[in-house]
DNA sequence: CGTCCACAGGAATGACGGGCGG
DNA sequence: CCGCCCGTCATTCCTGTGGACG
């Protein structure tokens, strides 16, 4: 009935009959846990040694974990509260674990209800006071006499969005028990976090603290070698293809979330492909989809003032301009803007909006001086031209002026050649 | 050695919108 | 539901500054 005419058809016979080189692509997706995690034997050892006091019925010392990102502190806290609350169950002692990513969370209402849920107490949405979600928290603690290790993940997001009381509450919940415990586990990616902390928060938040360091590019070889035999059909990644994986992520602050991203784009596109092996190109490939999926997403999410700055310094370079300064940039800014039926922001707010993007890492921004002739910000495009004009051609505002030709450029051209000449 | 350019970037203040407690 | 408060974005006003030039 469909025929030779569906257009889909070819596809999916194609899939269908290509070669597979996935069996259990899940495998490599960011938020798996393995059932093994490997090189973090010490970091598991060193948190179960904190956390076994609690099977007896011994309060025992809070935890701060830190680490950069990939460096498998989620994964460890996971798997040792797992393995703990599963110890509880056959002894019968009253262990309960939860997890709760508090910038996921965003809100200190919502991470306690959270904790409230992972001990089936029924909260709703919004209405109660927070106090009100505390006191039945800890009064639940209380009356079934519970052990609560809470794992409160990327706590540095709940600190700076909304300060540390509700973590000050939640350290001296113990004062107020009399049977019952709440243990907390806090996971950070920032190492400066605790500038941010009341001194007494700090103190009974880090009772303990482990430290996760990132990953060798060895150590990322062993762990993408273990995933990978879950993922891949046999023999369908090249071993070369594995070891650029995990050079390239061990090059980048040894990231293993990032060597996985990166195995498993690249065998994304080698399936899309109907390639039959994933290989170095695949990944090298991968590197760079990841990258320009990155930059797309950052720049069509940018507010609209951000994104005509980043159109001044695209038109300034199509006009040789390679870099110019905050003052050149502002009066192309302030040209195009009218042409978008847009009024300007002023020159301040212009020059903030520049130290944002280089914040980023859309653009560099540095100061410098001509002496005589002052002082500014050298501006660049950080990015490739390419990808900067490709989300501007779709954007329906955007895409009749990125050929367009500033007039204030051929005005300021003569001037510029001299003072620029360095 | 002082001047002076072309901004940097801090502080105070205002406009706006959205969530929260009552 | 309403007023209140808070965070964000933007403006205004301001003081600060590296170094070529005279």
């Amino acid at each position: 009935m469909l025929g030779s005419n569906d257009p889909l058809s070819e596809v999916f016979e194609h899939f269908l009959s290509g070669p597979h080189i996935f069996k259990d692509r899940e495998v490599l997706r960011p938020d798996y846990i393995p059932s093994h995690l490997p090189h973090r034997k010490d970091e598991i050892i060193h948190l179960g040694k904190i956390l076994a006091p609690s099977l007896d019925g011994v309060r025992c010392s809070n935890i701060l974990i830190y680490g950069k990102t990939g460096t498998g502190k989620t994964a460890v806290a996971k798997y040792t509260l797992d393995r703990l609350t599963k110890k509880g169950e056959e002894i019968n002692a009253s262990i309960r674990s939860s997890y709760v990513n508090c910038r996921i969370a965003g809100t200190p209402y919502r991470v306690l209800a959270n904790l409230c849920h992972s001990i089936d107490i029924e909260i709703p949405f919004t209405g109660l006071a927070t106090g009100e979600v505390f006191d039945r928290l800890k009064n639940t603690i209380n009356s079934r006499r519970l052990f609560l290790i809470c794992v409160l993940d990327e706590i540095d997001a709940l600190v700076k969005d909304c300060g540390d009381s509700l973590l000050y509450e939640l350290t001296r919940i113990n004062e107020g028990l009399e049977s019952g415990k709440l243990i907390i586990v806090g996971v950070s990616n920032d190492l400066k976090f605790k500038e941010l902390l009341d001194p007494r928060v700090l103190s009974s938040l880090s009772e303990e603290e482990v430290v996760f360091k990132p990953y060798t590019a060895l150590e990322l070889k062993d762990i993408l070698e273990e995933r990978a035999n879950a993922a891949f059909v046999r023999g369908r990644l090249t071993n070369g293809a594995l070891n650029l994986c995990s050079a390239l992520a061990a090059s980048e602050h040894g990231d293993a979330r990032r060597a996985l991203d990166l195995l498993r784009v690249a065998g994304e596109l080698a399936e899309r492909e109907g390639a039959s092996e994933a290989s170095e190109e695949h990944v090298r490939w991968a590197q760079e989809k990841i990258e320009k999926d990155r930059v797309v997403e950052v720049l069509t999410t940018l507010p609209l003032h951000s994104k005509i700055v980043m159109l001044g310094i695209l038109l300034l370079k199509k006009s040789s301009h390679e870099n110019s300064t905050t003052g050149d940039l502002f009066e192309v800014y302030k040209e195009v803007c009218p042409r978008l039926g847009v009024d300007h922001l002023t020159q301040r707010r212009v020059s903030g909006l520049i130290n944002e993007l280089d914040l980023v890492g859309l653009i560099n921004a540095r100061v410098v001086s001509f002496g005589r002739y002052g002082r500014t910000k050298r501006v660049s495009l950080g990015i490739l031209e390419e990808a900067l004009v490709e989300v501007f051609k779709r954007d329906p505002l955007f895409d009749s002026i990125v050929n367009y030709h500033p007039q204030c450029l051929i005005r300021r051209h003569k001037k510029s050649n001299k003072s620029l000449e360095i």
